[in-house]
DNA sequence: CGCTTGGTGTTATCGTCGATGACATGGATA
DNA sequence: TATCCATGTCATCGACGATAACACCAAGCG
């Protein structure tokens, strides 16, 4: 086994485990049987040990995605990578947050590959006629959107309890980049029709309690409210 | 001068100036003329410290902030708050960074007080019945990416050069959690909501059944449809 | 073969950091 | 006047990132 994987492996484990979300070098060098001064030899400084071991899990990651390969649909791409990225985040968060939060004085190449990766989608949108802003700018809105919720989800996991947060805010940054698909009539009448259920489900739940005079028990009323918030928070596809 | 505010107010200072965006308990120590276990004592730990000089950051900018006072339109509101929120993030880069970015072990009030300034308003488009969404989860969505497009601007600074990114990024989420304004906006809004409440019940009131999956016993339905019936009959203004 | 050289790893140590125990002081209170 | 608590200081601890100095050893070359 190389020295310089054994280590960044040791370092990805500990990473994993640390509640902190920090390592110590000298936790690394002991876990990985080698001496402080090798890691310093080999990756610089802590910084660089950390963001090859941010590169190292974040290609471990992508590798075992792979698999699922480009569809012809740019589009779905698009929301594949997404969630890929939110999934990462919550599966690796203390790698995550090294990569987007940046404690590190430079960027991991990981960071850099995600954004070339969505660019790289984008653009065959962009081809198709199907973007309503640039490839860049769409790059941005889209990478900053994710990392934001991404983010949220990780470090204040009790503030964002709602699975769909992430869906909903992708496909909130995916119509205002893209232009409406013009056929699927059907589909758009039954997302029309879904939509505004849960805005009139969301526009009683709102004023239930202003109702004067009060036509309901306070029983009532809590039932009541628990069915619209069951309607207004469920789940919608695109 | 309170011992504790000199403190507070050296750390600021401290903290604004440091590129790292981290600051040393001995240099606070020493710019505010005290020892070190004074610090402690009346912060508890270093994160204490910290937390105590976000919150007064926050408070001063938001001071500075509260001439521009709510609007009578709501939606003015939520595009000034998303604005300061992003004007704040440049402007305290660091405090910024600790306030959402997280080194700190608990939340500070000021990141729980945006929060509310946030829901507050979306409340009141709610009662407009201009939400399409739950203020809570139309809360979420805004403040996650609002918080990661400002990240973005601090930390990557050279990769999102763009001014109107955060603009775009906002309305882009404005539009998602906002219903279309139908009319125009001259409508009184008492009239409108409740206009927008008997609408809403007798839109559910339709669809109730077609719910797939159905959420509801057939029991259930009929009370729900009951209930949702006496308010799409009600004429009596709010 | 014998000598050099460069890559690899070790030992010992530095300066900084967050944190704390033990002690001093000074004013309010009983 | 005696007591007590709030406030602050001095001295020090253990963990941390980082580095200088040295030890080993196989490859290359006369």
């Amino acid at each position: 086994m190389d020295t310089r994987s054994s280590i960044i492996e040791a370092t990805a484990e500990l990473l994993a485990r640390s509640p902190s979300g920090d390592v110590s070098t000298r936790a690394v060098s002991e876990a990985a049987g080698v001496q402080q001064p090798v890691l310093y030899r080999l990756f610089g400084d802590k910084s660089g040990l950390l963001r090859a071991t941010v590169d190292y899990v974040w290609d471990q990651y992508l590798g075992s995605k792979r698999a699922a390969e480009k569809s012809d649909d740019p589009l779905e791409d698009l929301r594949a990578g997404w969630d890929s990225h939110t999934a990462f985040a919550l599966a690796h968060p203390n790698a995550y947050k090294l990569m987007f939060s940046s404690a590190l004085d430079s960027e991991p190449e990981a960071a850099e590959e995600a954004m070339r990766i969505l660019r790289e989608v984008l653009e065959r949108l962009a081809k198709q006629g199907r973007l309503r802003v640039t490839p860049d700018m769409a790059a941005r809105m889209v990478m900053t959107a994710n990392t934001g919720v991404a983010l949220a989800l990780i470090t204040r996991p009790r503030l964002y309890p709602d699975q769909n947060l992430s869906v909903m805010v992708r496909d909130a940054i995916h119509r205002a980049i893209l232009l409406a698909p013009e056929g699927t009539a059907a589909h758009a009448a039954d997302a029309a029709a879904h939509d505004a259920r849960r805005a009139a489900a969301t526009t009683l739940l709102s004023s239930v309690d202003e109702f004067t005079p009060q036509p309901f028990t306070p029983a009532e009323s809590a039932l009541l409210k628990q069915w619209l918030a069951q309607i207004a928070g469920s789940g919608q596809p695109s």
